[in-house]
DNA sequence: TTGTACGCGTTATCAA
DNA sequence: TTGATAACGCGTACAA
């Protein structure tokens, strides 16, 4: 064989003359061990360069410590920093995570899913969007999803509802003319739908004039910037001279849209008001500052993580309550104000 | 229990009259089984609803298919992208990745690293800087590393020094009166020092009017900002009217400058000309769109586990012949011209 | 406080 | 082409 072969429970009993139980009880339950014989145990480990194998423990044991992770992509900065988030709730929680990036293919998701429940993972996070959350329900194992339809599985998301009025609330503090939401067409059953409503009803409530302003945008750079061009040239039509109030989907189309009127202004006009949703890097990085409406990115992962091993939790009982319903928990939104809202600051 | 008790092989090998054993080879080598027989076992697969265990698997083989992924952060487009990339060459070779994002801490990094063998994972691909390639080189499974310091171990990198000379040709191109070259102080051993050489080395060999600007930019904007507002300020002090042909260590940055300076002047000078590094997206969705070098990350990915994959192949053979030395693969990078350089495009 | 014996769900070896 | 049996390395009743 290649490998040197590795020291096993079994190797450090037969060094120290006590039995494999006894190593083992050193690992789990050290408390029933003699200080003594601790000692002399763990200073065999030292000596024959012991090394753990959590394979045969998990065999032993059915705890893998695994959780599944199936995220659209990582691209976006969005999803990244949810990943990163999540990754580090491992100080917390000690849950490793087995991570797949989708390729937007339900097939192929579905087998995703499959070859993890061969990983016995206890647990899945899931921020696709391609697999109903009907049939996610169905699985064997406890689901948390973030951002995504929910109806059937416990969830963490933003409170997209509360954004959608902030954004609103925040435009309409500065005396705008007309208040404008771009999106693209967005399905009621998506949390993100929460902000086109929040919007609306804030408009409404306050009276304010409005108009919503949908195009199907795609996901690249290139579908997106002509549709937002267009837009620009239909509302300098519309509205030349007064004082709009924008509120984009998300920081990179609104980045895309202040960068495409600084080409045409070289300034980002004064009848401008600019509010994108993620706080994302590029907010903070644009030619001028974006104002943004942020998630709380690590506390929805941290929840989510936490709500999983709650519900993993109750399955190791002796007789576990599964959840009748769903549990849905809302993460509120934070308002920062930046230099598209706020002018006197430079 | 709560679970409800899973299938195993067992229980196929009784409903279908044959032996575990033959269930397993059912798997593993079908050819030895009558086609007549495949069937029989497959419907009983389907009949009891089996779900396959890779964990008793792995105690079995020895073989977890599993590799250990080290990342400094998924903060950076660049890393995430990366992980990304490696994320899909499961399709090709496979293996699962367990990943730990680092922070930058040595001593908790060895944790992790601890953490990973435990779970015998065959092969690692460490993207962290923090411990010592000396000390990887040690660990008893193959590494590989991307674009960190890579002495004793195996490494793919760009090829950074091609990258800082035709960063440079391509400022030249333009007659610029001077070239100049923004970066933080870079240890001579990290592969991005090739980056410097190569600027340096081009200005050099075709005799052209160029200067060094080395800060200490730290990691974050608000570090990063002020410094790169001071370098303009010098710039214009020092060669206002001139032609200048920057080279600006990574596209964030870039991006930052170009802000800066359309901040000031609401727009680009024509006196300037910008090359960042990366092809990151901020650079196609900025407001000039910055000409940029860019790393072919999906073939860093690709060779990555490519080599990494060779390496724990070699291993599981009778006579395993060890790598004497480490293998250093380079990747060209790519050239992507923009409007900060050809003007002439909008 | 310590040890014995068995089980976890596969793969590998050897024999039939 | 198939089967019996022994690993793989650890956890856990149960016994001592």
């Amino acid at each position: 064989m290649g490998p040197k072969k590795k020291v096993t429970f079994d190797d450090i009993a037969k060094y120290t003359h006590f039995s494999k139980t006894t190593i083992s009880r050193y690992f789990n339950h050290p408390d029933s061990l003699t200080l003594e014989n601790q000692k002399i145990i763990s200073d065999a480990l030292e000596k024959l360069n012991y090394q753990e194998n959590k394979v045969a423990r998990i065999l032993a044991s059915g705890k893998t410590e695994f959780i599944g992770l199936l995220i659209p992509d990582l691209y976006h900065h969005y999803y990244a920093e949810v990943l990163n988030q999540i990754l580090h709730t491992y100080e917390t929680f000690g849950y490793k995570f087995l991570v797949f990036t989708g390729n937007e293919n339900e097939e192929i998701e579905r087998q995703y899913i499959q070859e993890l429940l061969a990983y016995q993972i206890e647990g899945m996070i899931i921020l696709s969007h391609t697999i109903p959350s009907r049939e996610l329900a169905d699985l064997p194992i406890p689901i948390v999803t973030i951002e995504r339809e929910d109806q059937f599985v416990s969830s963490i998301n933003t409170d997209n509802y509360m954004g959608g009025y902030q954004a609103a609330s925040l435009l309409a503090k500065h005396d705008c003319d007309i208040l404008l939401h771009i999106n693209s067409p967005t399905d009621p059953k998506l949390p993100s739908y929460g902000r086109i409503q929040g919007f609306l009803d804030c408009c409404r409530e306050q009276n304010l004039r409005h108009e919503m302003i949908f195009r199907e945008f795609g996901h690249s750079y290139e579908t997106v910037q002509p549709l937002l061009q267009k837009i620009i040239e239909e509302l300098e039509q519309k509205y030349h001279g007064q004082k709009k109030g924008i509120f984009v989907s998300n920081d990179t189309h609104a980045n895309t849209f202040l960068n495409l009127l600084f080409r045409t202004y070289g300034c980002l006009p004064d009848d401008y008001l600019l509010v994108g949703f993620d706080n994302s890097p590029v907010s903070r990085e644009a030619v001028v500052p974006i104002s943004t409406i942020g998630q709380q990115i690590d506390k929805l992962a941290y929840e989510a993580v936490s709500l999983l091993v709650q519900q993993m939790n109750e399955r190791k009982k002796r007789r576990p309550a599964p959840l009748r319903e769903p549990v849905h928990k809302v993460i509120a939104p934070k308002v920062f104000r930046r230099a598209t809202t706020e002018r006197e600051q430079p």
